[in-house]
DNA sequence: TGTACATCAGTGAACGCGCGTTCACTGATGTAC
DNA sequence: TGTACATCAGTGAACGCGCGTTCACTGATGTAC
């Protein structure tokens, strides 16, 4: 017997199950589904996303879709799926690179400039990319698959300026690599958002916002917030 | 005659404008609409909150929330507004107090941490507050309602950097000051959706983080972005 | 001070639409022999 | 090499549900005289 838990339908966690087809006709199709969900959710949003709306922009059929992907959420969490994946591989290469090592601050900044320049590029080039990243804010079952996808490489990063600022704590390490990423992800949705922004000068202020952050990590006196005089 | 634009209908800008009550018993629904809004929207999330949803939990029928909204994008813009205000007010609260004209690193420091502390405290006291920064990104007409706010103050904060920073040109300051403000809002963001972050820590490193980089503004070279070998 | 009336506030019931989903079916593609 | 068969891929049509919205109505509150 199954006792209703609570008046309000607690939001059941919506079936993700993507069902992979196996010839090159469904494959074709599959991607195709993709690229239109990517086209409307430029258009309309997340939040208007429907898959009868996929359906009818892609030409076929309701079954057709639900064939392969069992709602819009797992039409959303494919896409952003591979747009983290575009990103990380991004930043893989970028960490490869011999400029990741040095110390100069110029250096790191250029370094940081060619890396979100290039974030940018990869997140445009993807159909609906900017409202693939809203969603991953806002989509309760994609936070998850952010947070999980997050958690494995910030290790990778906090290792690695562990070995630059050994005098640092590593939860103060832990902190500001968590910081840096989201300040990172955030500017770029402002830029996506507003083309009106001039692109090349708000990337370099936040690469000299965290580059100078980093560098200063190991030489910080501690504040005490002031007390404020709040006049009531 | 009027000829039909293109197949997707283009999302047609929702109605907003609710009707104020006249009468006590109407003003107490109003708030009492709205408070039961904040409350569902942290447990839902904007994108499951309905008007119905929202009458059964007041205790209501549905005409009697459509009295006074016409749906719910009228309710998440009026507390949208709401929360922008308060902030807004924290805000200039803050920069009437004498530290905001100091020039010490540590006094800089020390208001950053002071306000962010504020803020965050402002925004978790309104039901639904992360919920409604959330939508505020993701819903076109709410992103219209801040940006307008948003433009409002940002010429003020550009004026006020712009008499300690006179050497920077104006429209690096510009690109500073808004994106100093993106990345208060992300943090503050980012703290309430995970309870699991160390709160002072992370206001510090951002206070930190935005407090450096004004005080570098003026004396940074102008920096290439490295050429990296992307290995293809 | 009481009463009649205008207006505000809220109810009960119903509606159309479109979304997610399913059913029985047809057509396309690969595979065994 | 052709044919029979199994499986994959997609169609056409329909469904129930719940959301936004409206209608005619009742009840509550303020106001004029």
């Amino acid at each position: 017997m199954v006792t209703q838990g609570s008046s309000t339908r607690l939001a059941t966690r919506p079936d993700l199950d993507t069902k992979t087809p196996q010839r090159q006709r469904g494959k074709d199709t599959f991607e195709m589904i993709l690229a239109t969900a990517g086209d409307l959710l430029s258009e309309v949003g997340f939040e208007k996303l429907t898959t009868n709306l996929v359906c009818e922009r892609a030409g076929m059929t309701p079954p057709a879709l639900y064939r392969y992907f069992p709602n819009k959420y797992a039409l959303l969490t494919e896409l952003a799926k591979r747009l983290m994946a575009a990103q990380d591989a991004v930043v893989d290469r970028f960490m490869r690179n011999e400029a990741y090592g040095s110390r100069s601050l110029d250096e790191v900044v250029a370094w940081n400039i060619a890396l979100r320049k290039e974030l940018i590029r990869v997140t445009r080039a993807q159909p609906g990319g900017l409202w693939i990243l809203r969603a991953i804010r806002s989509v309760p079952v994609l936070q998850e698959v952010r947070n999980d996808s997050r958690d494995k490489v910030l290790d990778l990063h906090v290792g690695h300026v562990a070995q630059i600022y050994p005098e640092v704590p590593i939860e103060t390490l832990k902190a500001a690599v968590r910081l840096s990423e989201q300040m990172t992800y955030t500017a770029i949705e402002m830029l996506l958002e507003d083309p009106l922004l001039d692109e090349d000068r708000i990337v370099e202020e936040v690469s000299w916002m965290t580059a100078m952050y980093f560098l200063n990590l190991g030489s910080r006196p501690r504040i005490d917030p002031i007390a404020i005089d709040l006049g009531d």
